[in-house]
DNA sequence: GTCTATACTAGGATAGAC
DNA sequence: GTCTATCCTAGTATAGAC
């Protein structure tokens, strides 16, 4: 327990920020870390090389030292977001147990989970996406499609075997990711649930909403 | 200027997505569409004076003849998305038929239908709401809050009186909230889906999440 | 890699003619 | 109300010294 509590604290320090394993040391990953709090708060455009700077503690002008120009810290950032989520979601298929709803229950839990403790990057990689040119896009796009046929598929699997009764899989999945992706917009580190508390509760009420029997809601 | 020119003033301030009534005439309401347009597509900070212009068909001056700043136009197109709102809801509401789970399920339909029929305004309205100021956001904020009330207090009805199972009634309403607003990111008039058909099926989704009974799910 | 200095562009907004 | 012309600031990015 107190192994996973420490863990738990320590990534929580760091919530609302980037994943650990996958920031550059140095300046290269304060750069990051600042444009992604400020992309987060005013948005890619509203945010200035200025401003990333001085977040960053750097000069402007080193900025171009680490990355090619500002389009190319949210490009790195975009990605980084979709890495983290598909990651996770596959992760949580494969170590789940039971049938269609146990891993139903388990991928929800893992999307709401992300959208609460990458709130930030969460919120860049989802909103900011439209402003990368095609080929800067096209690997985050492809990770999100691949996401979303995870849970296609895991709902059409729960469809044909009888422990899902919704009519119309693809407007489910809109639902499911949709109530799971508003969570980085209200989700604050100081509130009176836990990411975890969260996390469950939703992923119960994606069983509700697909129609699994009670007796698959088990956790 | 002639009748040819009002009507393209009139066609041009409706056909993008804004409600008609709301929609002041002539230049106004050009302007109102383009930023609407614009904001939509590529954010308040990425659109400039001189873009409104081009797409209302003015000269960029021209604009402070009709709004005090480029931050005005947006002040009054996040009002009127929120006002649309809540007035859709509120309407929703006292025409609904039935119980605690009949008003929910003409509330989420409002609710999901809004978010499709005036998808661009919902985007605006929320993605752009944080850019202004505290004096010019808090009617907005205010007519928010209120509708969150509507759905808050509906829930907390439906659990009292049994008819919803639903445990946390705040989680329930940001869920249910979160799968209406996402729509507006996904909708697209030549979709396979009627705005009509979404809204059923999320209202039909809603009322499973919160556990009405079988029997109240009639339409 | 980091800074200072600077080139150059684009943006918000105003003045004044018509 | 609308335009042309313009002011001024802030923005992205580069050059070159250290």
């Amino acid at each position: 327990m107190g192994d996973r509590m420490l863990e738990r604290a320590r990534s929580a320090a760091t919530s609302a920020g980037l994943p650990t394993r996958a920031v550059p040391p140095g300046t290269a990953g304060r750069i990051l870390a600042a444009g992604l709090e400020l992309f987060a708060e005013k948005g890619f455009s509203g945010t200035s090389i200025r401003d990333i700077g001085a977040r960053a503690g750097i000069n402007s002008a080193t900025l171009y030292s680490h990355y090619r120009s500002k389009e190319h810290v949210l490009a790195a950032l975009v990605l980084l977001g979709h890495q983290e989520l598909h990651g996770r979601l596959q992760h949580a298929l494969v170590t789940a147990r039971g049938g269609p709803a146990g891993k139903l229950a388990a991928l929800v839990r893992a999307h709401v989970l992300a959208h609460a403790e990458y709130a930030q990057l969460a919120l860049v990689a989802n909103a900011e996406l439209h402003i990368l040119g095609g080929e800067a896009a096209a690997p985050s796009l492809a990770l999100r499609e691949q996401s979303r046929q995870l849970l296609l598929a895991l709902l059409d699997e729960g469809v044909r075997g009888g422990e899902f009764t919704a009519a119309d899989p693809l407007l489910a999945a809109a639902a499911i990711v949709g109530m799971g992706r508003q969570v980085a917009h209200w989700y604050r580190p100081n509130q009176p649930y836990t990411p975890e508390q969260i996390a469950d509760t939703f992923s119960g009420y994606a069983l509700a909403l697909v129609g699994a029997a009670e007796h698959d809601r088990e956790k």
